[in-house]
DNA sequence: GCGATAGTTCGGCGGCGGCCGTAACGTTCC
DNA sequence: GGAACGTTACGGCCGCCGCCGAACTATCGC
């Protein structure tokens, strides 16, 4: 069974500040060394280290070692899941938003990743253009695709890796506060744009840039361009 | 935006053993006063008169003052997927299972509320039956009512409250390790069945016990009947 | 009114746990 | 081999927070 205790444990180890910082830190699936991480959360080395052993320990992270460096990664998307709720309840719990400025941020709006799938204007772009076009069904708290989506994806070349079906999930975003395409689905296409060289990760965030074959291959294919500096990617009228 | 800090504020709320075993009690939408909470928790009064008002402060819960009472409840079906995306990680993250025991846990593996929809053996029997028929599409991320099974809920009548669609999201159980119904359509049917009086709330905890014209009804439109003590809800062969 | 019950506020105790200094250990690079 | 970098281990400090005893407030029933 699930007791009292371990819910609570598992939301003890996200309930420190330092932790928090870190688990938020990888909520874009990227392996982060230790040292990263300890950056990232403002504490000593020393102090990480022993916070990383705990959350490895509990199962929330997994540590991979190479060379001198540990890699730290999220140990699942249900760990991704449970700490986008959170930041969810987060959000509406406060008098919420208090809207956020400096140039990061402005490149974390525009694109990025959220775990395994694109958030951001361009992940909300996407997702439009996808319901405009019939290819998805998408509310609040289910997303369904079509079977003119499907022939969509086949025609990409974009399938699962094994032969599961692309299901997919909404996923509501603290910077656009719109659902976007999560799930199975959400992240073969976040990785198809990653091979097809559409997007390309930034080096120490979880911003995304899109690249000049990128931008092309979304206005053929999903009639999104770039638009103003306030939404950096929108839907061709 | 959704600081650090905050994040880490609302998951140290639900990091502590006494407030999570709070949260826990409120998982099935029941309103229930400070003294039971505090006895749920095994704490005295005082403390956990403290830790509601922390709760509540952080909107976590909701209070209503009536007569010498003070009901508390979970403020939105948000906090509630977030307590669920919780034990998800925290039933996975130990060896997990260990499974349980007891007269009180029989009961409530059988059929019981969660938050707003029915859970347990009944809960999952009932979405064996509408996957079976082919009224819903269920996967463990997703779940789509089909046009037959649209057109089921509308002979049953029921509808949603407004006019909002009735869609449906899956939710994996504790118990069952199973998907089941959940969402609008989760909470709707929950809904139908209590005010055709098929099921009732038990009285001290999130139990449901069936009722004889519930078990008509189970078994005129879902195909399910009583089964064995050890799945006491089962899908007619 | 008065006692009984539900609930909150206050104060002080006690312990857990996060933090860093120092130091040892391991790996990598030159 | 040795220096540089990164990670791990230990010890002690400090602050936060959960806990309960006791006192205070509010509501109900007679």
């Amino acid at each position: 069974m699930v007791t009292i205790a371990s819910v609570a444990e598992i939301a003890s180890l996200a309930g420190d500040p330092a932790r928090a910082s870190m688990l938020l830190e990888l909520m874009d699936g990227r392996a982060l060394t230790s040292g990263e991480l300890a950056r990232a959360a403002n504490v000593a080395p020393q102090t990480a280290s022993g916070h990383l052993a705990k959350l490895a320990k509990a199962g929330l992270v997994t540590i991979r070692a190479q060379g001198r460096h540990r890699y730290h990664r999220l140990a699942s998307a249900r760990i991704a899941e449970m700490l986008e709720s959170l930041m969810k309840v987060a959000a509406e719990s406060r008098g919420a938003s208090a809207l956020r400025t400096g140039p990061r941020d402005a490149n974390l709006r525009a694109a990025r990743t959220c775990y395994d799938h694109i958030a951001g204007r361009l992940g909300v772009a996407l997702a439009d253009s996808l319901v405009e076009r019939g290819h998805v069904v998408l509310d609040d708290e289910s997303a369904t695709l079509t079977n003119s989506g499907a022939a969509f994806f086949a025609r990409l070349g974009l399938n699962a890796p094994d032969e599961t079906p692309l299901t997919c999930r909404p996923c509501l975003d603290w910077s656009e506060r719109r659902s976007h395409l999560a799930g199975r689905l959400g992240a073969a296409l976040c990785r198809h744009c990653l091979d097809q060289g559409w997007v390309r990760r930034s080096r120490d965030s979880r911003a995304l840039s899109v690249t000049p074959s990128g931008m092309a291959a979304f206005d053929k294919l999903f009639g999104v361009v770039r638009g103003t500096d306030s939404r950096p990617w929108r839907l061709k009228a």
